[in-house]
DNA sequence: CGGCAGTTTGATCCCGGTCAAAATATGTGG
DNA sequence: CCACATATTTTGACCGGGATCAAACTGCCG
């Protein structure tokens, strides 16, 4: 296993508030591994035995239904912990985890949350800051899905993934992920055909242009605006 | 003011592992205040100055859609904290509170929090169980609403309701609070009229009884089935 | 008793789900 | 490098759940 230089971690919030000594200890007890796209890196239900910390890529959190339907409760962004259960009391993991992409975690057994909690300042802070912005997010989501119609739902599903895990290019901000209209449905609560449909007609009106597996939003603005109406 | 007997809170979860003496320390500490039906303990957006302890009655929690709607985001039963902001990093409540039936709480100024935290054992480990729970009806409410027929997410509304704050009947389990359709159907993005639709139908069908600003549930057993179709 | 808040019921309409099928990419093995 | 299998996307036709509009009704409080 390779040495994980601790100049990478240093910038990230969670690690802004200790000394370089102290996130080379942390990272010493760390387990390093790579998943492909595709494969789940926790599945709900399973007892929680480790918390991650995501590297690099993207987790898709998705939660399955009685009847074998899946949607996507959230995204999460590289620089952020997950599978952190052990912080909320729980044994657990309550969802699925799944790489959106190629994706490096870095992982540490449960046991040892309570001592990195104690022991480093901000660490829970910083934890529980994150849970508070999902909990918002979530909050905004149930509020969008009572009050607001699919075409607000999807420009604002994409809007959200290009703040967070967006990636400048020529025409405009891409999607950083490879991501279908399967995807975007679960994610918003409709089905494929309708997502198609849309972006069809959103990139005959020049606000996106959409490839197999990509999209790339050309006019955020316009599309702000759509989420609003 | 009155004291507060501490041994009614000795009992609650949330004081479970603390001493007598101490219970009494932190009520001494904290102002007890009466709120009426449908007024508001604290706005959205507006600072964060003190945490709550609900004693008796029963707490919605409302966000407000850009255009005047208002939409329910969870109810909190007797017993427990809200408002506590302060926990995950923000300096600003989230959502509004109101009053859903008299209601008698204890807060306390936001800057003590950090230090009954770190001093009273299980303070935080409890709230933070609590943040836990919330996520999940939160995240559970993401899935219903993409997944669940209107007849259903209203059935599951309905039980959540006995659940967290039912009183036993001759005829069956009474939500003990005062809740009209417009209630309910903020709670499930809905319309009062369809809720008042399904509720005619349920109590023609023996599922439930429901007066003015009253449902009792008769056959909550029916109910979950409904919900679960 | 008047007025308001809450409830009921009917009629109509349309968004978006469902079913179906074809078109287009991508990957794989020979 | 081609042929075939599979995954993803597109487009069309249809239909139904539930929103919306409208109006009457009921219980409650001052």
């Amino acid at each position: 296993m390779h040495k994980i230089d601790e100049n990478l971690l240093l910038p990230l919030p969670l690690f802004s508030k200790l000394e370089k000594e102290q996130v080379r200890t942390i990272l010493d007890q760390a387990s390093r591994r790579r998943f492909e796209t595709g494969s789940a890196v926790f599945h709900e239900g399973a007892l929680a035995e480790r918390f991650f910390l995501l590297l690099d890529g993207t987790i898709r959190v998705i939660k399955l239904t009685a009847d074998g339907e899946q949607i996507t409760s959230i995204h999460i962004p590289a620089g952020q912990l997950f599978g952190i259960g052990k912080a909320l009391g729980r044994t657990t993991y309550p969802a699925t985890a799944v790489a959106a992409s190629e994706v490096l975690t870095l992982s540490w057994p449960t046991d040892v949350w309570d001592k990195f909690a104690t022991k480093y300042t901000g660490f829970a802070t910083e934890t529980y800051k994150m849970v508070g912005d999902r909990l918002g997010e979530l909050n905004t989501r149930v509020v969008d899905m009572s009050t607001q119609h699919v075409e607000q739902r999807i420009a604002r599903a994409l809007l959200r993934l290009i703040d967070q895990s967006g990636r400048q290019v020529e025409e405009g901000i891409e999607i950083s992920f490879p991501i279908t209209r399967k995807d975007v449905s679960e994610m918003t609560g409709t089905t494929l055909q309708t997502v198609s449909r849309l972006l069809s007609l959103w990139e005959k009106n020049g606000l996106v242009i959409s490839k197999r597996k990509k999209i790339i939003i050309c006019n955020p603005h316009q599309l702000n605006i759509l989420g609003k109406m």
